[in-house]
DNA sequence: CTGAAAGCGCTTACAG
DNA sequence: CTGAAAGCGCTTACAG
């Protein structure tokens, strides 16, 4: 089966091999009848035009969109992934997967991208790095979007959860099931999503009129060993929280853990809600409640946002510019680590 | 920043397109003298080769492998991609995602690949679905590696965990523990991995003098729920077993649920082991004793594979024919669900 | 509406 | 060891 080529299907159709061309690309100045003609010779022989050849002919960038995934670690990027899927799918584009190997340096990734020039625009997924390399490609025309970003990079757009209202409504729903005392386990202050779900905590204390004790906030900085040693602790005292809100779902368990080392059985003694609702959050015993983050249609909006920013004239409903910064709702997921406070 | 090309290398080293050429292409054929020139000017405007371009002078296949993910759930395919990526990295390829969108119709994923004619082989994770299409591709010229594949299709190379072996360990494991009644949740018995798993259970049994009562082989589908109420009904029988093997960790996970639902408790009352190794498995209480597959391995060693396939003098490491099917050893992982056999 | 020609950026015989 | 030339498969003004 040798490669069929433009220049056959000119032939066998009895035209130029521009004529071809121009059906192809779907040009509306060609002959019905003959576009017709040609098209069944196509699809006759089966004919799929280089992508390569006309990438190179039409000067533009290749059509690769570039994704960076965290290594190891990939709880959520499947359901982000598939968001981004669903929408790429039907645009010309085709998804690059780089791997950052390490957490701690995706600079030779970038670099490859570079060096490949392979990509028109860039997704990067929960990343906590220099950004320096980012904002470099963003300033070279390859546009870049974040998602789910850990850093604090208010230069390019990025799209999350909306993390404040989510931590509001976990420790609204502790409020409401009678708890006073809630303590709250916190990652990395330095993440923009741990100080958002902070002051979510927060405000929803100070509006239930429950006086902030600084005391209650524990710097898990999402290490479950960190935080299930804190949590220990906190359960000692005499004036332990009935309740324990947590950033992400891996310290949640950690917290419940921690219960179950004190003896404290939950909900009963002490519930726990956690952030995120990554899949083992469901089996885990008993099953967390938690946050759920609207991954799939996070991954949704940042390839719409990256396509807009790619070509904003084709941007698939997008008029006007795109926000910079897009937040999506949350959903409370309850389940049974958490009910009504202890009398 | 306009592009820089091949041309205006060669003009600023004061050589020719083509000995920039050989330059780029390390050929040995290029004065030592002649090419620091030409690498000095490169690194100093930091030049690169245009991707797409060198791929269609080259005449040959584009440098990528694309790699078809199943959809949502796939617990499993981080540290196989991530396996992927180790090798792959070092290549001058780079990975296209694809992504299966739904469990039961990739057609069009491949057909989108066949069209765009962009990747010189394909990496296939986790599917059960007609392999027609992927016989097609191979014959067309594609090389296709398979990895965890839940079908039997003997035509394609293959790589998976060591099924029978990791069974085979973990009955053992129960067996040791003096477990004699031990039911089999069973996983579909079409795929080869379960019916692998299942002889790896036999085996064990026998070995150790223990005749087989088929009426322990549960067959749950994989379905959780199947599953829950199979073990539910078991744990009712007056003969119920003291262990249960179950084929995958989320059958594992219903099992536990079951003993609970019938206040037995795990693993005092009946010990549950299971197979994969996913996440949650550490989480889950009590924690899960299972298989763990050698995900990452797989990656690597189906992406050194399908390398060789596709150039087989360039294969890293790679004399002979690689083996058609490899099969990788598992790991017992131990943790809380099971126990001795009561008395 | 259609074709001839030049060109996209690189590679590869072929001379020298 | 190096250069001129043709060519990879497609697109795009430019004529007609």
């Amino acid at each position: 089966m040798e490669k069929i080529t433009i220049r056959d299907i000119a032939r066998l159709a009895g035209v130029s091999k521009s004529t071809v061309s121009l059906v192809i690309n779907n040009s509306p100045r060609v002959d019905p009848a003959t576009r017709r003609r040609v098209l069944a010779v196509i699809t006759r022989h089966n004919y799929v035009p280089s992508a390569t050849a006309s990438a190179l002919a039409k000067g533009g960038r290749p059509p690769f969109i570039g994704m960076i995934v965290p290594g190891l670690t990939w709880r959520m990027v499947a359901p982000l992934n598939f968001g981004v899927a669903s929408v790429i799918e039907r645009t010309p584009y085709e998804i690059i997967l780089y791997t950052s190997t390490n957490d701690h340096d995706y600079a030779p990734v970038i670099d490859r991208m570079l060096a490949s020039g392979l990509s028109a625009g860039v997704l990067v997924i929960s990343q906590d790095q220099a950004m320096q390399p980012l904002l470099d490609l963003h300033e070279q025309g390859v546009p870049v979007v974040l998602i789910n970003t850990l850093g604090s990079h208010f230069d390019l757009p990025s799209v999350e959860a909306d993390n404040y209202e989510g931590a509001y409504g976990a420790v609204r729903h502790l409020l409401d099931l009678g708890h006073r005392r809630i303590a709250s386990l916190a990652g990395p202050m330095t993440y923009p999503c741990c100080q958002d779900r902070q002051r979510g905590y927060e405000d929803a204390l100070t509006e239930a009129g429950v006086p902030i004790d600084v005391s209650l906030t524990l710097q898990s900085g999402f290490e479950p060993p960190v935080a299930r040693e804190l949590v220990r602790e906190l359960l000692d005292r005499a004036d332990r929280p009935t309740a324990v809100f947590a950033h992400n779902d891996v310290t949640a368990y950690a917290a419940m853990e921690a219960a179950a080392d004190r003896g404290l059985r939950v909900p009963e003694d002490v519930s726990v809600a956690g952030f995120d609702d990554i899949p083992s959050s469901a089996h885990v015993k008993p099953a967390l409640t938690t946050v759920g983050q609207p991954f799939e249609a996070m991954g949704q909006q940042a390839a719409r946002m990256l396509l807009a920013a790619i070509s904003p004239e084709s941007a698939p409903g997008g008029q006007g510019q795109p926000p910079a910064r897009v937040h999506l709702p949350t959903t409370l997921v309850v389940r049974d680590s958490t009910g009504p406070a202890p009398a």
